[in-house]
DNA sequence: TCTATTTTTGTTAGCGCTAACATTAACGAC
DNA sequence: GTCGTTAATGTTAGCGCTAACAAAAATAGA
């Protein structure tokens, strides 16, 4: 090939009136010519590095040097059906939580070069469907969504993309057997029940739980429900307060001063988030209540607060949880890439979830022993 | 080819001998073929329903509806040479600064249906490099980086990529005529020079500056830098400490009570967030050292902790930059759409940054007048 | 009525890349 | 030397969509 004229007479066909605007930028063929091979070594070259002779590798590399090549991704994944992006719903990620969570993802995904489309779903399954349908138009390398539950178009997409060999993963929850899905993530019924467990060993028996009563946060009920059932199991006294939806650590500051102007002090207060409970021992503090000795206070999430104003906390990993999934999703994309081997071919192979440990961290907010 | 079914499906589609395996999904011919029409009227129906006739489209989105089409975007993006995604580049995902710019973005973004590539730089202008080089091969209808210092590499794209019609915008920084891009952010070295004045005003002139010590930093570095010129030349006595890089407000523990056990105390400190500054202050309370009859301080970026403890501080609208700059790249790229009506032809067109405005916000942590 | 528009739909040819197959060069084994 | 075998490169044909142009149908104007 190469034909000079066959050359000349492209490059100088006037009569190509159908051409589209190109982009301008360099291209395969051009990174190709340059180098005097043609495009599928230079693609072979960037893409498979063991099938191309030393000595072409060399000069493909000047070549791609010199035109400031480029590659067109999209053009890429259209002929490869492959792509190296994650696609990850999160309900917000100003929510440190989340964000810490997306920190770790990015983390294990950059190790491998892996790209992250991130959406925020705003605790709203009907959006969650709608991001879902709009990223799977990318053929994501995986799927990962906050929690087990979705809109049943949701399902349908997760369940097909699954079925195309994409891994889907539900980051922020784990109950086995719920779910078709890998999931990365912890109990929230058990969580709620945990923290309640906690009060209960300090002898508390009257309590309330403060939660932040956003609609969609599903997980947030769970851990609730956890809480409160195990707590009228145990014959406690429980009650149940959402905190406005404002700036977490003043809504906390209100529900306390609400709690102390009320006169009736519970035994002991649960927050479903620290932010919360960091307000409320604050406003504690200025009101002169003594925390522990008359009033309990325990958070969740053992954010950096906690550790600095002494509350009791349940630890959830979240930048781990993020990590994990990510490193999880790295491992099967490599696998996927190096070889499609079949290792069991009999039974439907599906990479299992990951429970991860919560961790109860006794501060100075709840009392050491029992009563 | 030994299977049987693959033999099968071949003799029914003899025709095609190399065809691909395809990705299964519908597409647009698949809906057109149900429909009764050709993909280009379908596809037409999707972008410019204006241009379809009301008993075509709804003959249309039945076919979507019943083949469940999702559009393969790469597919889109090849023939178009247009995405709806924007890519940022950003520090850091978990810190809660950029976290808040994200969420702002990524809520104005949504409201037009654009997507979000997003990467973490770890504040690395090499790693910064190498990611601007990887989304640019989405061909991003806008690119959004953090900063106006970037390595020589990255600024070549960066330029290419404005000269090819996709904004680029800078935010969390704003030097007119430092840069060939839009800005949205502020003046570091006038930041820092602010906290000085407010400080200087309180009447205090032995200062303390303390910043993470983050080496690729470069705005906390401008920040320090103007704090420290402002007050040597304002005559005041001005030390620099560099808190270790751990959670930043057990480093602000750690500053205090150096400070505090050294014996000399100085008038103020000033740190460069409000994290240290609220740690600091939780370890001057414990040491009994009366804040801001003894000392005062003061903070940067008006965190949500910083109006719980009572410190002053310099307020940034981090949900506001990353709004902002949704909402701008937003209208671009709708004006973009809509009409390529040239509107002033002579003079090259650009868009204009946006100075976000900074604000004192006095608390209880400084005093209050002269002193 | 017949032409001049406008609206609506169809046809064609890629966008830049890669899967699959085809070809050629290189290397031994006998 | 001949033949198989591997390594290295080339050729062809799309991936699914849309820009650009072309044709047909509907509408209007006289």
């Amino acid at each position: 090939m190469a034909n000079p004229d066959q050359l000349t007479l492209l490059a100088a066909q006037p009569g190509d009136a159908k051409r589209r605007k190109t982009h301008g930028r360099a291209t395969l063929a051009d990174v190709a010519q340059h180098a005097g091979v043609t495009a599928m070594t230079v693609s072979r070259t960037l893409r498979e590095p063991g099938k191309v002779s030393a000595e072409t590798a060399q000069r493909v590399h000047m070549a791609l040097q010199a035109t400031g090549y480029a590659p067109n991704k999209s053009a890429g994944l259209l002929a490869s059906g492959r792509s190296r992006i994650v696609a990850a719903l999160v309900p917000n990620i100003a929510n440190s939580i989340f964000a810490e969570t997306i920190q770790g993802l990015s983390d294990a995904l950059q190790a491998d070069g892996l790209e992250l489309l991130l959406t925020a779903t705003g605790y709203s399954l009907e959006r969650e469907e709608h991001q879902i349908r709009a990223v799977l138009g990318w053929a994501p390398a995986a799927l990962i969504v906050t929690g087990r539950h979705h809109a049943p178009g949701a399902l349908t997409m997760m369940r097909r993309a699954q079925a195309d060999g994409v891994p889907v993963i539900e980051i922020w929850d784990n109950s086995p057997g719920s779910s078709e899905f890998i999931q990365v993530g912890f109990n929230h019924t058990k969580a709620g029940r945990a923290m309640f467990m906690h009060l209960q060993q300090c002898g508390y028996s009257d309590l309330v739980y403060v939660d932040s009563g956003v609609m969609g946060d599903l997980r947030a009920h769970e851990r609730r429900a956890g809480f409160v059932a195990a707590a009228a199991k145990a014959g406690c006294r429980i009650r149940v307060v959402s905190a406005a939806q404002e700036e977490p650590m003043a809504a906390g500051r209100r529900v306390m001063r609400h709690l102390i102007e009320e006169g009736h002090l519970p035994h002991a207060v649960a927050f479903s988030n620290d932010y919360f409970a960091a307000g409320a021992i604050l406003q504690a503090r200025e009101h002169g209540t003594q925390i522990p000795a008359q009033l309990g206070v325990m958070g969740f999430g053992d954010m950096t607060i906690a550790g600095q104003i002494g509350i009791s906390t349940l630890a959830v990993p979240r930048y781990g949880i993020g990590f994990t999934t990510g490193t999880r999703v790295v491992a099967r994309i490599v696998a996927q890439a190096d070889g499609p081997v079949q290792q069991e071919p009999s039974a439907t192979r599906r990479l299992s979830g990951d429970s991860v440990a919560l961790q109860l961290v006794k501060r100075s907010s709840t009392r050491s022993g029992h009563a």
